[in-house]
This record gives C-alpha cells, structure tokens and sequence, in this order.
DNA sequence: CTGAAAGCGCTAACAT
DNA sequence: ATGTTAGCGCTTTCAG
C-alpha cells in the first residue's frame, strides 16, 4: 500500500496479513506530511485539533496499524521488558507474571518473557536473547542473587534490572564498590521466622525445615536463617535441613527415614508451597494424617493452597503484587536513568507477607 | 559508537547498556563492507572463511551484539510468534507455555506472551498488541473456537494461527464457506469417553459431570459429549452437568446440595484437574471419603495431580507437546504460506491422550 | 503549526 | 566473493 512499495511490487500481494498500511499512507490520505501524522500519535499536543482529526479519520479509513517495530527502532527505547523467570509451572512465578503483565500493559510497555529452569546456561542464552532484543531493562529471579553470572554480566553491561523474590541485602561487588542492586519480596528471613514462631505457638519443639535445591537457592537460605532465629529465640536447637532434590518428584523415602526414627519431628517447615503438598502426601502415604500426627507449614502463599482440604497452612507473599512492583520500580529506574544518585527506590523493596496458620497446622501429638 | 553517531554526540555516553556497537562497527574493524558484515551471519556460504574469520574476531573484540530490531523490521517477517493463553495459573498453560518457549527458541523464533483470562474485551485488546508487534503468527487458546471475535478477525485479516487444546471440527465461516482452522489437541470428546467408560468399568452408574464455565468452553462442551456416550454406550441416561462458576472458588454449596438427595452420584467427572482438586476437597469437607465413598476424575493431567494424595484419576493430555506441536505446525504453515493449497496439516491435529485411573477413582461404595 | 530530510541497525538486490 | 545502495516504518531535528 506505501506508494514507493506499489510502485515497485506492482503486480503482487493482494491482501497481505500486517496489511502494510505505512504512516506514509495515512498521512498521504489525510494530505499531510509523515510528520504531522506522526505527531498525532506520538505529540498530539504539536497537532491542531482539525489536522489531527484528519489524520484520524484517514488512520481509521485504512485501518492503520502503527508497526512498533519502527518506533522501537528508532528511538533509543523499545518499551520492551525482559522477564526472566525459573518456571511458570511453579503457580508462585504464574501469579506474579500477572502482576507484570497488568502493570507493563497499563504503563505501554512490552514483554519478553522467557524460563531459565535455574539453569546457568540456558540462563545466559535467555539473557542474551533479550539483550539482542534490547529490552529496556529486566525483571528476573535467579537462584541466588549473591552468586550469579548473569546478574554480574547486567551489572557489567548496565542493564538496569530489579529481582523478583531474590531479597538483596547490601551487596558489594567483587572490586569492593558496593554495588546498587534493587529487588522486590517480601522479608524472607522474618517472615520464616515467624512462620516457625506460630509453629512454636502451637506447642511443636522438633520442627525441621524441608527445603529444594538448599545450596542454590538464597531464598531457602534466607528462610531457615529465619528458622533458626525462631528456634534460638525460644531457646530450640536448630535440627538439620532435610534437601529434597526435586520440588515436584514424591520424596517419601526421606520423608519416611527422618519419622522412622525416636525423637521425630512434629512438624515440616517446608521452603515452597509445592514442597509442602508433596511432603503432605508422603506422610499420609505412611500413614501419617495432617496436622493430628503432623503439622506441616508452607511458604508462598500460591491460590492451590487454599483449595486443599485441609487447607495449606503457610506465609503468604503477595506474588502478584510483587511483579507488578517489580515492574514499577523498573519503570522508575528507567525514567531516572539519569538522575546521579537515585537513591529512592534504592536496595531492597519488601512488601509485607500474611501468615496463614490454617488447616495443615494443628497441635503437636 | 557506530562513526556516525560517535560524530554527532561526542560528549556524551561513556557506557551505554545496549552499547551500541553496529554492523558497521565490526565491518570497518575487519575492514569489510557492511554487506559483508552482513552476510557472514545471514549467508555465511556467501563468504570466504578467511573474511568471515576477520569479521567475527572483530565482532567478538568490539563485543558486538545483534539488534535483533534491525533486521526484524527490514524483513517482512519478524519471526517473532504471539502466544495468548487464558492464564498461566492453571498450570495446563503453563506446562503448555514450556512447549512452546522450547520449539520456538530452537527454531529462532521469539515469542511475546499475553494471557487472556477469557474476558473477551482484553482478548481484542492483546491481540491488537500482538498484531503492533507485527508477529508473523500466533498461538492460542480461546473460550470457544466456533464463537469468536478475535478469531474471526485473524481470519478476516489472514493471520495464521493455530489453536491449541480448542480442538476444531469442520469449520464453516458465517457465509458459509468452510475455513481452514488449525489445532492442536486431544481428542476432547472421546477421551472424555474414555475416560467416563472407566468410572462405568469400576461399577459407577450415578455419574455427574462437574464443569467451570460450561457454556463458554467449547472443550468443556466436547468433554460431556463424551460423557453422553460413554452413557449411552451403557445404557445410562446422562446427567444435567454441574456448572461451578469459578474454578478455583470452594463451591461447597453446590456439592452438597447434590450430595444431599437420595440416589446421589457415585462418581464426579471434572471437566479440568484444579476443579477436581477443589471438589475432593469439597466432598472431603463434606465429611465423604476419596475414593471410597466417591470417586473423581479430572480432566488434565497437571503434574501437580500426581503429587496429591491420593493421586487424581484423570485424562492426561501431553501439555507440552500440545505447546510445541501447535508451534510447529505453525512455522509449517508460515514456510508454506505461497502454497495454494496445503491440506498436509489442515484442520485439527490430534495428539494421543493417557488414562491414569489412579488413587481418586475407585468402586462405587 | 507543518513539512522536508536524516537516519535507527540491518538485509537484499544489483553491481563489480 | 565483496561492495554500493536503497530502503523496512517510524520519530525527530531543523526550517519554514
């Protein structure tokens, strides 16, 4: 439909898909310059009223379609932001990409999404593809922001980034500089430790933490310093960590290991909501009714929780609203890339967590 | 950096994120032209190995990464592929989304994801977006394939896409011309069959199907067609279907309603798994027993049913295969799209289901 | 307030 | 095999 291109294609295309209406036809139809039609959309404050109508009605006779692929282009911005999460299969990462869907689209910005797994690899190659995409600036969780490859290449590179559940404390670069890395979560440790405390409450002494990936992750990290707080604070011996090497895989052999035993703990403290149903399921499994014989405590807050019978007691994260934090810190970095120090929104963003202390937490036997 | 711009800002910019280093930084490192440059990542049989060894050191030197934007908006393809899902928290979509980030990154395509949440308004909305983004096709799922809006505009506009989990049947436009609608999916209505066939094996005669918005989901309205059969196979009159409005709300009260009469059903089939998980929790607040005073089976196969106790009986559907097939048929069809007539993947592609009558579905009591 | 023109980074003819 | 050149669709100085 653009002139220079009918002039040239003469004889193809007959109804293309992206229907090639240019800003060049629309601004020849409405009889005026590229420029003019351009700042309708972009400046319309530059327009007079009766041009801009002009241009309108022709955008619309055409059925014209702006090609951000131009805009993104040219400017020196594409309003594109990358997302980098572990899963989506974990509802807890589900429900926070709706937080960032909803604020980016309000806030007229794209997304890239993309899943690492927690693998370093595919970690660098999703990095990278939205680098060559340029994005703007990212939103991610890694495993452990303390030691990453990828977040150090975006420190390197200066791509303005903000972490999703990772929670940074002040972190200081190899090279002794302390560096600005800003995160959104809730406050892992406390909120862990007063998980635990409700536990406590309940009159449970052996309580033992069951967590994923432990070394990796600085989130399992963060809550069972959490725990441990907790127990000290009642003067309870920490017990050990039981590591389960996978969040969704039935663990029942762990699990059954650690209650075999004198002294078995009367209550899991699970690391992640997931963990904390599937742990649920090994102990009926071995005969064990949740929470007469055992409690068990989640952390995540994810919807499925609420929708077991008994209900998943846990602490809950507002995990939409941490995306959508996420995102509007990103954009407030973004505007103010400028600014020297901006020291507002810098460090981390905690947001406050709920607890539950539902269903699946009951007195000790 | 690029010698233009280095010329016109020389002040500013000492270390800017997306580094701006062109093509036509590396050509001229490596002394070649920017044609060359070119070709040594598009065409490289084009080009002498020597001359694209010069090229790449000096990329790799000038740290030179591709703007993918670039030659996204010179080609007529952007070999970026639209994704809307109706939400990623049910996790069917989300194992589905796995699907189709693994496909598409191996192909070289990138993807933009939107979700929907059915609502019809947004669902113009996202794709209006998607359509900016000039995406050369889409996948997506939507509340009923024979009745809607944005799928008719796609087709009014020819923008390829292919369904996934809507499972089309022959398809007729609303003047009467048959359309070539593509999908990817189970055999909704027999697997259904199937699976009701199983709960009929087990002794069940009282079977009711429970479903979210039954009206609005073409895949819901298939499942109990199945059911129907399966009934009739058997000499049973079907039931009248329960419609829980929300899927994850507890509907306690519509449970026990119908628990609540004489001849009450002996077995539930859930038209999806997370509705199946809060209905077990429904009978179980309701004092019954699973299986062993009713039985259920869901419709899914999320892998979150497997790690529940007892295991959820249910319909699996291969997710992320659904995912990944749905984007290779549709980079088939892009490939193909000067082809007059390619029936090799017209219509609805249909992948193998699985039964797992496990923990959730036993004999009537 | 509006127009002409110069690109954003890249690829694809069309030469050579 | 390599270089020259003309744009993809858009925004944005710079002039009127």
């Amino acid at each position: 439909m653009s002139t220079s291109r009918r002039s040239v294609l003469p004889s193809i295309a007959p109804a293309e898909p992206g229907h090639g209406v240019t800003l060049a036809d629309v601004a020849l139809a409405a009889k005026v310059s590229l420029a003019t039609a351009s700042r309708v959309f972009s400046h319309p404050q530059l327009v007079r009223e009766a041009t801009a109508q002009r241009v309108h009605d022709a955008a619309k006779r055409l059925s014209f379609r702006p090609n951000l692929l131009g805009s993104k282009l040219r400017a020196q911005q594409t309003r594109i932001l990358g997302v980098m999460l572990p899963t989506l299969e974990n509802a807890v990462f589900a429900e926070c990409w709706r937080g960032i869907e909803e604020e980016a689209m309000a806030s007229g910005y794209s997304l890239m999404l993309v899943t690492s797994g927690y693998d370093p690899a595919r970690e660098r190659e999703r990095i990278e593809y939205l680098l060559r995409h340029r994005v703007d600036g990212m939103v991610l969780t890694v495993a452990d922001a303390a030691d990453s490859i990828v977040l150090d290449q975006l420190d390197r590179e200066s791509v303005p980034y903000v972490l999703a559940y990772n929670q940074v404390s002040h972190h200081v670069s190899p090279q002794g500089t302390p560096r600005g890395r800003y995160s959104v979560s809730v406050d892992n440790r406390a909120s862990a430790c007063e998980g635990v405390k409700a536990l406590i409450a309940a009159g449970h002494r052996r309580i033992v933490v069951v967590s994923g990936a432990f070394m990796a992750s600085d989130r399992a990290r963060q809550r069972f310093a959490g725990y441990e707080d907790a127990m000290r604070a009642h003067g309870l011996a920490p017990l050990a960590p039981v590591c389960l090497p996978s969040h969704t895989a039935s663990n029942a052999a762990q699990i059954r290991e650690l209650m075999a035993h004198a002294d078995t703990p009367t209550a899991f403290f699970c690391t992640n909501d997931l963990l904390a149903i599937g742990v649920i399921s090994d102990l009926k499994r071995l005969g064990l009714r949740v929470p007469r014989d055992v409690s068990v405590l989640g952390y995540d807050g994810i919807a499925l929780g609420a929708l077991v019978e008994p209900p998943l007691a846990t602490v809950v994260q507002p995990n939409s609203e941490i995306g959508a934090q996420a995102v509007r810190q990103l954009l407030h970095r973004l505007k103010h890339r400028n600014t020297i120090h901006d020291d507002a929104a810098e460090g981390a963003f905690l947001l406050p967590h709920i607890l539950r202390v539902a269903g699946t937490v009951g007195a000790p036997p």
